[in-house]
RNA sequence: GGUCCGGUAGCUCAGCUGAAUAGAGCAACAGCCUUCUAAGCUGUGGGUCAUUGGUUUGAAUCCAAUCCGGAUCACCA
C-alpha cells in the first residue's frame, strides 16, 4: 500500500474513531507539504473544521496525538498551521521503502489483473506517408497500452486500415495516368512517399482542371462533379468495388508499397500491432446488427428503405446507419467492426485513439453499442487527441502542407548526432553504438515532446525552432539516467542500507520514487501519458538538484554512501521503466 | 444556431474532484566544472489565471452570462 494510501487510511480511521462520523478514505484531501512548511504531507482539516465545529488547532492536536499513538510505525511528528494538518512520515518507512524497492527491476508494475483491453491506433489512409500528425496517434496509443500492461492488463494492439475508397483511387489514377509505369524500386522512393506523391499530384491536375471548366463558364460545384479526373477517379471506385481484376491488381500493388513504407516507419520509431484490421474486409460488415436493431426497434426504416436511429433523446441527431440502396455507412462498419473484434479477442474495454474530430461520432458509435446491448458497449472510450497544427494553421496532405513523418525522425536524430558530438564524451562508441545513441536521443526527444501535454489539447509545432534537448525533455531525463549509470558502475552497492537519518534532499527524492506506482496507476486511469511524463521528469529534476549538493561517491561515510548508491539505483530504475512505459529507450552513457 | 473542447508568465505548458505566497521548461539576466558526465545545478526578473457576476470561511479550480479560438452536427471516411 502506498504511503499516501496508508495516510488516509490512518487519518479516516482516526476521525471515526475519535468523533464517530462517517469518513472514508476518499473524504480525506491530502497535498504534499509545500516546502516552506514542515513535514511531508498535509492533510487539509477545514471540511472536518466545519462538520465537527471544532477548532483547527484542537482538532489537529487531538488527531495528531492519535495518529502518533496508534500508528507510531508511519508517523513521527505533525504540526498545525491554520488549517493545514502537516504529517512528517517517520524516516524507517521511507527506508524501508529504500530498501526493499531499490534492486527490483519491476518496481512499479502490477501484477496480472485478468482485465483485456484493446487499444487502437494509427489507423492510416494507403494514399500518402505518415505526418506529424499520425506520430502523435501512434506514439500515445503505444504508451497508453504500455501504461495499461504496468497496470496489470493484458493489452492487444490494433490498427484499423483505411485501404479503400475514392482517396485511394486517387492516387492510383494519377499513378496510371503520370507515372509510365514507375515504381518505387525504379526511382527509388519510399513507397509510402511515393505513393503520397500521387495523391499530390491528383490534386494538382484536379485544381487546374476545375479551373479550366471555370473560366469557360461552369460554376465550382459544376466543375468539382465534372472534371475528368475526377470522373475517372469515381468510376475507378466503382469497378474497384466490382472487383475489376485491372483496378484491384493495381490497387493492391500500390497498397503493398504503402505498407512497406510504413512498415520501414513502424520499425524505426518501435511500433508494432498485434492484429491490423483492414477496411477492403470489414467496409460491409454490421449488415446483421442492422437486421437486429430493427428488430429490437432501436433502428427504423424511412419510407425510401434506408435505416435511421434518433438519437434526439439523448441530445444527439438522428443519424443514417444503413443506405437505401443498402449499404453499410461509416458508423455501421465500425459498429460491426467492434462487434467482430469483441468476438475475436473478448476485451472489456477497448481504446480507439482517435483525433478530437472524431469525438461527435465516438460518441455516437458508443451510444448505439450500447442502444443495440453489444457486450463490448460500456468499455468503448475514445482517447480524444487534439490536432497538430503549424504556426500556419492545419496541416493539409492535399497541399502538401505537412510535418512529414519521416523527415522530421530524420533531423531529430541528426541534431541528437550533431549534439552529441559537439559534446563529445562518446567517443570511444563503435559506429553502432552511436547509431543506436543517436535513435535513441532523437526519438526520445521527439516521442517525449508530443507526449508530454495533455492529449486532448491541440498544438502548434513550429519546424523553425527544433525541438528542445534541455529543459523539460527526453534527453535531459536520459542524462539523467545516464549519469546515475556512470555512477553505479564505479561503485558497489551493499544491500543493507544503515539507518543514519535522512537529508532533506534524500528525503525528497525518496519521496517521490515512492509515488511512482501512483503515477502509473493515474496516467492508467485518465488515459494520459503526460501524467507520467511529468512525473518522470519531476523525478530527474529532483535527483539532480540532490546530485548537485551532494557527493555520492565521495558522501560523509560508508553508510551515506550507499544510502545515496541505493536512491540512485533506484532513480535510474524508475527512469527507466517510466520512459519504457513512454516508449522510450534511456541510455546507459550518452 | 445546437453540442463539445480550449483561453494561466514573452513562448510552450502543469495545476482544474475548491485550500497556505499560482508552478515548470524555454527565452533574458547573474553565478557554479583541479571533486561522481555542465544535455547539469543555483539565483533574479517576468501573472488582472479571457471578462463580468454568483456560490463559499476560502475560487485559476464550481455555477451563470459574455468575448475570443477550434472541432463537430454528411446517404464522406
Amino acid at each position: 500500500m502506498s504511503v499516501i494510501e496508508q495516510i488516509k487510511t490512518s487519518v479516516a480511521k482516526a476521525i471515526n474513531q475519535l468523533y464517530s462520523i462517517e469518513v472514508l478514505d476518499k473524504d480525506i484531501l491530502l497535498n504534499t507539504t509545500k516546502p516552506e512548511f514542515e513535514g511531508d504531507y498535509t492533510v487539509v482539516l477545514f471540511s472536518f473544521v466545519k462538520q465537527l465545529k471544532k477548532d483547527p488547532e484542537a482538532l489537529g492536536n487531538e488527531l495528531g496525538n492519535y495518529l502518533l499513538a496508534n500508528n507510531n510505525n508511519l508517523f513521527a511528528e505533525y504540526n498545525i498551521i491554520k488549517g493545514f494538518f502537516n504529517l512528517t512520515i517517520s524516516n524507517k518507512i521511507w527506508l524501508h521503502f529504500l530498501q526493499e524497492q531499490s534492486n527490483n527491476k519491476s518496481y512499479g508494475v502490477a501484477l496480472p489483473t485478468g482485465n483485456k483491453v484493446m487499444v487502437e491506433y494509427a489507423s492510416p489512409n494507403t494514399n500518402k506517408p505518415l505526418h506529424l500528425g499520425h506520430l502523435r496517434n501512434i506514439f500515445l496509443g503505444w504508451s497508453i497500452a504500455e501504461i495499461l500492461k504496468s497496470n496489470g492488463n493484458e493489452v492487444v494492439k490494433t490498427c484499423i486500415v483505411n485501404d479503400r475508397g475514392i482517396h485511394i483511387c486517387k492516387s492510383m489514377i494519377a499513378w496510371k495516368m503520370f507515372a509510365n509505369g514507375a515504381t518505387p524500386e525504379s526511382t527509388n522512393t519510399k513507397g509510402d512517399h511515393f505513393v503520397g506523391d500521387y495523391y499530390v499530384k491528383f490534386n494538382e491536375v484536379y485544381k487546374q482542371q476545375v479551373d479550366e471548366l471555370i473560366a469557360k463558364g461552369m460554376d465550382e460545384k459544376q466543375a468539382e462533379a465534372n472534371a475528368p479526373i475526377m470522373k475517372d477517379t469515381q468510376q475507378m471506385l466503382l469497378d474497384w468495388e466490382a472487383g475489376k481484376p485491372d483496378v484491384i491488381g493495381l490497387w493492391k500493388k500500390m497498397n503493398s508499397w504503402v505498407y512497406t513504407g510504413f512498415d520501414e516507419t513502424y520499425q524505426k520509431i518501435g511500433s508494432d500491432f498485434d492484429k491490423t484490421y483492414y477496411e477492403s474486409n470489414t467496409y460491409l460488415l454490421g449488415k446483421s446488427l442492422v437486421e437486429k436493431g430493427l428488430e429490437k426497434n432501436v433502428f427504423y426504416k424511412k419510407e425510401d428503405g434506408s435505416v435511421w436511429i434518433d438519437l434526439t433523446q439523448d441530445g444527439l441527431d438522428e443519424k443514417i446507419v444503413q443506405r437505401k440502396d443498402g449499404t453499410s455507412v461509416y458508423i455501421t462498419q465500425d459498429i460491426g467492426l467492434a462487434e467482430q473484434r469483441y468476438n475475436e479477442y473478448k476485451a472489456n474495454e477497448s481504446i480507439y485513439v482517435i483525433g478530437d474530430e472524431q469525438n461527435y461520432h465516438m460518441k455516437v458509435l458508443k451510444l448505439i453499442c450500447q442502444k443495440l446491448q453489444l457486450p463490448s458497449a460500456d468499455g468503448i472510450y475514445h482517447l480524444s487527441y487534439g490536432m497538430v497544427e503549424l504556426p500556419t494553421g492545419k496541416m493539409k496532405s492535399r497541399e502538401g502542407t505537412v510535418v512529414d513523418a519521416d523527415d522530421l525522425i530524420e533531423e531529430m536524430i541528426n541534431i541528437s548526432k550533431q549534439k552529441t558530438e559537439e559534446l563529445g564524451k562518446v567517443n570511444d562508441f563503435s559506429e553502432t553504438e552511436l547509431k543506436e545513441l543517436y535513435n535513441m536521443i532523437g526519438l526520445g526527444a521527439l516521442k517525449f515532446f508530443l507526449l508530454r501535454v495533455d492529449p486532448k489539447k491541440k498544438m502548434i509545432f513550429n519546424p523553425e525552432e527544433s525541438i528542445d534537448f534541455h529543459g523539460f525533455t527526453a534527453p535531459f531525463i536520459q542524462y539523467t539516467h545516464a549519469r546515475i549509470k556512470s555512477i553505479l558502475r564505479k561503485n558497489e552497492v551493499d544491500n543493507i542500507i544503515n539507518d543514519t537519518g535522512l537529508l532533506k534532499l534524500e528525503k525528497e527524492v525518496i519521496k517521490q520514487l515512492e509515488l511512482f506506482p501512483t503515477a502509473l496507476l493515474e496516467a492508467a486511469q485518465e488515459h494520459d501519458p503526460s501524467k507520467l511524463a511529468i512525473y518522470i521528469f519531476n523525478v530527474a529534476q529532483l535527483f539532480n538538484s540532490f546530485y548537485a549538493q551532494h557527493s555520492i561517491a565521495q558522501a560523509e561515510n560508508e553508510n551515506k554512501k550507499n544510502l545515496r548508491l541505493h536512491i540512485a539505483q533506484l532513480t535510474a530504475q524508475v527512469i527507466k521503466t517510466g520512459m519504457k512505459n513512454l516508449g522510450i529507450d534511456v541510455p546507459e552513457r550518452m
